[in-house]
DNA sequence: GTCTATACAGTGATAGAC
DNA sequence: GTCTATCACTGTATAGAC
């Protein structure tokens, strides 16, 4: 009884963990077709680039994902109000540093050059939005994309960092000590 | 005419550059075969657990590296001299940003839980070491835990960040202001 | 749209000649 | 101590039946 998936939107969450958990090249077709339910004929059928395309599928929903509930409101809403609610949001993504962020291990990886245009816009866009919100906090613009910078790397050395100690309670330190930061 | 290796340290710095570069799962023996001149049975000779064994040996050896450079001035030097010493000695190893950090690298990928003691180690040795300057620089035993393992956390963000967005500077900048946050 | 069968290069690892 | 030959297996990708 062969189900049917009429969107390949539907297999991006389960790809996307695949490829959180295992990197690009340990994301092998056979656990990826375990973890999304697929045969590697639909797998294909959907993504004809293999792998390539699956992954940068996903990396087009992530920035899709943060673009929506993480940069536009940090470039629109009360700065404010805008900046907690990113920690709070990330913190509940990254599942408290349970979960990595995949754009930053494929960009240590050999990988980064073949993604490397949605990676680094990934982060530019990242920078940019939060530098427009301190800006708008009242913050210089030299000042603020400085701040925004350090904030976004200390977000993902947070993660390094969690998954290191295997301890979530270091990732909420962290968040804790960025967003003091952030708005001091 | 087959040539003599005496010394199982020899092949350490190229095994630890493939790692490095193409992560676990990336190196394969043929390519560590190439990038250290041997043979999978000269391979398999020095190291007879395989991939596991180089991996095992270079994290140890990278241990070592920090341990005399890093954790050990930390420890016992001046510490308003051996933490900025710190922050060149660290440039110096990552070159900007231009290398990564293998063990960061391993603890987001899925080889973090076999080598989980060495990764983990890794890290509480450098805040320990850091977190002990920070006392003996006049602060209180809870501050410099949390700066030291905030400067750790930063550094990691970003060799990923100099990584992603390709920019050397920003690592730069970054090791500038992890610099000014431990002296303040 | 989904599956099974298959091609074939590459994987980690071993054996044995020198 | 180093090499080559070879192992069994898994990798990605394709073809074609249903």
């Amino acid at each position: 009884m062969p189900r049917t998936v009429t969107e390949r939107a539907d297999v991006l969450p389960a790809l996307s963990e695949v490829f959180r958990e295992h990197g690009f090249e340990g994301a092998s077709l056979a656990l990826i077709g375990q973890r999304t339910g697929l045969g590697k004929g639909s797998l294909y059928h959907f993504f004809p680039g293999g792998k390539e395309e699956m992954a940068a599928a996903v990396l087009a929903e992530i920035d899709g994902w943060f673009g929506q509930h993480v940069f536009r409101p940090l470039r629109e809403d009360d700065p404010q109000r805008a900046m907690p609610e990113m920690i709070r949001s990330v913190g509940a993504y990254f599942r408290s540093g349970g979960r990595v962020c995949l754009v930053g291990v494929f960009a240590l990886g050999d990988v980064r050059d073949r993604f490397s245009a949605a990676i680094r816009s990934y982060f530019a866009a990242w920078i940019e939005a939060l530098a427009q919100a301190l800006v708008r906090a009242g913050r210089d613009d030299a000042v603020a994309r400085d701040r925004a910078e350090e904030a976004v790397a200390a977000i993902q050395g947070a993660l390094v960092l969690a998954r290191a100690l295997d301890d979530a309670d270091a990732f909420r330190r962290s968040l804790a000590r960025i967003e003091a930061r952030l708005l001091a």
